[in-house]
RNA sequence: GGGCCCGUAGCUCAGCCUGGUAGAGCGGCGGGCUUUUAACCCGUAGGUCCCGGGUUCGAAUCCCGGCGGGCCCGCCA
């Protein structure tokens, strides 16, 4: 059974515990730099696809992420590297919400570095996930647990100190860090004392102020926070990442926080691994802060969001997925074999199999799980190399029927998986691709690659019998040009195509002979030939 | 100190949950094309399943103990 499945039947044997009408899914994320798609997996795909399994069971669920809007902006160097020399270092430790967005195009921190996430959400997802932050909800439904956490600080010191024996929390500790209203800090502030149910006194480690603040800036103390988030949201799904899984770490103590202090049930969870991705230098997590990974809005420029949900899908959850912008075409060749799975296209192959289609239909953004074209990658990235660059996908699109890689009349879903997959891998060639897979047909031929053509008469000859090949398609070429070749010996063949592809792409070799003239303009060929 | 993941064909990995004569993709090699080759198609993989014990008629698969690699937490953020 596939693990999606299997972790949502589990899924819905806890809620149906907790007996609701409608139940509350979640996910976190504190938005501390670049909002890379290793955020995607955990905490928004991961759900998306438990609710969606589950609401095909007749279940109805909401699903939000929470974004940590209030915790501290660590002014980790990349971050700071963010700012103009020195500009970061007086940010350090304010709330992410009120550090200024460094490329001054937003209102903030957040915002900017939400700009190529937020947005994408709902290309990643069937698009029903509600974005709330935490600045808000201090405001609102967390103000209430705040409150209520306060009255029993006793209760709740005696909890984390269990956690924390070595540096036990002294008596009277107040779980709650405001924002200090002389140097902007949350993560040096320690309460007093609790002056009314919504104020409290604080000092300040930093700056020494003292002073008194609203609860509603500021923000509970991390081991709490995410129980309180619990409580506030009604919350009874929630996936976690491996850093918080550790015996002793945040969940364990949210999850004991919460049964005994707020006397709310903890939500269902499930652990999660990172995304990491392979670059020149090697292969190292995706990281937000460390701004380390690429986004959804540059995941889309390359490859459709399905590609990334199947590879997801197509990995158990404890184990880490490594994205490697190299494998793309290789991703969309597993992609289409799940498919020819899903669609019976393709003989039975056991359990794995199955679970291959039950990933590619997982992966679908609707219901519908239609079949696309399967155009391979790496022909769709030949095509767009040798097709002048105006109305180039309309041509090649031409050329996709006439290969068969395309229906005569393709449906509209069909059409679209085409063009954007020619738009897409034009995009990944420029981005990612090796040298060797880059080619540039030439507009002429340069006086330097003529003068150095030593078999300028046999290549012109090659113009004439170009010229009777009738249709033009690849086959034909093929055999016109075995024939034409057919007397020379193996070094004169070998320096007849070296010169050929001089005369066509300005270097020495290049994609099959006849694959690619058949895409190219039959007139522009011979004449190029003749014209020697 | 605690925990997680991984160790199976050159590479990336599936198979382990539900034990029953070792798999896929890519690369490589061969062929389609007496030929450049990097599209596409077809064919081709014999590897101590990290090591050692145990359970079993039978273990890559379950249990215990190691070794190696990666990572998280360590009660400050």
């Amino acid at each position: 059974m596939h693990w999606a499945d299997q972790l949502a039947s589990r899924v819905a044997e806890e809620l149906r515990a907790r007996g609701k009408d409608v139940y509350i899914f979640n996910g976190g994320l504190s938005v501390s730099g670049l909002q890379h798609i290793g955020r995607l997996r955990g905490e928004i795909i991961l759900g998306e696809i438990v609710r969606r399994i589950l609401e095909k069971q007749g279940l109805r669920i909401r699903q939000y992420i929470t974004l940590y809007t209030q915790d501290a902006w660590k002014g980790k160097k990349p971050q700071r590297e963010a700012f103009p020399k020195g500009e970061g270092d007086r940010y350090v430790g304010w709330p992410l919400i009120r550090v200024p967005d460094p490329h001054g195009c937003h209102n903030n921190w957040v915002d900017h570095y939400w700009e190529d996430f937020g947005p994408y959400i709902e290309k990643f997802t069937d698009g029903r996930i509600e974005v709330i932050t935490t600045t808000e909800m201090y405001r609102g439904p967390l103000k209430q647990v705040v409150k209520e956490i306060m009255s029993k600080k006793e209760e709740v010191r005696r909890i984390i100190n269990k956690y924390r024996a070595r540096k036990p929390y002294p008596e009277g500790w107040i779980p709650f860090e405001p924002i200090c209203a002389k140097c902007g800090r949350i993560d040096t502030t320690r309460s007093t004392r609790i002056v009314d149910g919504e104020h409290v006194e604080y000092v300040c480690d930093n700056c020494g102020h003292r002073g008194v603040a609203s609860i509603e800036e500021g923000k509970l103390n991390w081991r709490l926070e995410w129980a309180g988030v619990w409580k506030a949201l009604n919350v009874d799904f929630e996936p976690f990442g491996k850093d918080h899984a550790a015996p002793g770490g945040s969940r364990d103590s949210c999850v004991e926080l919460s049964r005994e202090i707020l006397g709310y049930e903890p939500p269902a969870g499930q652990p999660y691994e990172w995304v990491a991705i392979r670059t020149r230098s090697g292969v190292s997590d995706m990281s937000s802060s460390g701004f380390s990974g690429i986004t959804p809005r540059e995941w889309l420029q390359v490859a459709h969001a399905e590609i990334l949900r199947f590879l997801y899908l197509s990995t158990p959850v404890m184990r880490k997925v490594v994205i490697n912008p190299l494998d793309i075409p290789q991703y969309y060749s597993r992609y289409y074999r799940a498919m020819r799975l899903h669609h019976k296209m393709e003989g039975q192959g056991g359990e794995e199999a199955v679970e291959e289609a039950r990933s590619y239909e997982l992966a679908q953004l609707t219901d519908e799980v239609r079949p696309v074209p399967e155009i391979p990658y790496l022909h769709a990235a030949l095509l767009v190399q040798v097709l002048p660059r105006e109305n180039r996908v309309e041509e090649a699109v031409r050329r996709l029927k006439r290969s068969g890689h395309l229906p005569e009349n393709p449906e509209p879903h069909q059409l679209r998986w085409a063009e954007t997959l020619l738009e897409k891998a034009a995009r990944w060639v420029e981005k990612y691709a090796p040298p060797n897979l880059k080619i540039t047909v030439l507009d002429r031929v340069t006086s330097e690659i003529a003068e150095s053509l030593t078999m300028r008469d046999r290549l012109r000859g090659l113009a004439d019998a170009l010229e009777r090949v009738e249709p033009w398609t690849e086959e034909g070429i093929k055999q016109a040009m075995i024939q034409y070749t057919q007397g020379y010996t193996p070094q004169e063949r070998r320096q007849f195509y070296r010169e050929f592809y001089e005369v066509f792409l300005g270097r020495d070799s290049g994609p099959r002979a006849a694959p690619l003239l058949a895409v190219l303009d039959k007139r522009m060929v011979v004449e190029r030939l003749r014209n020697l």
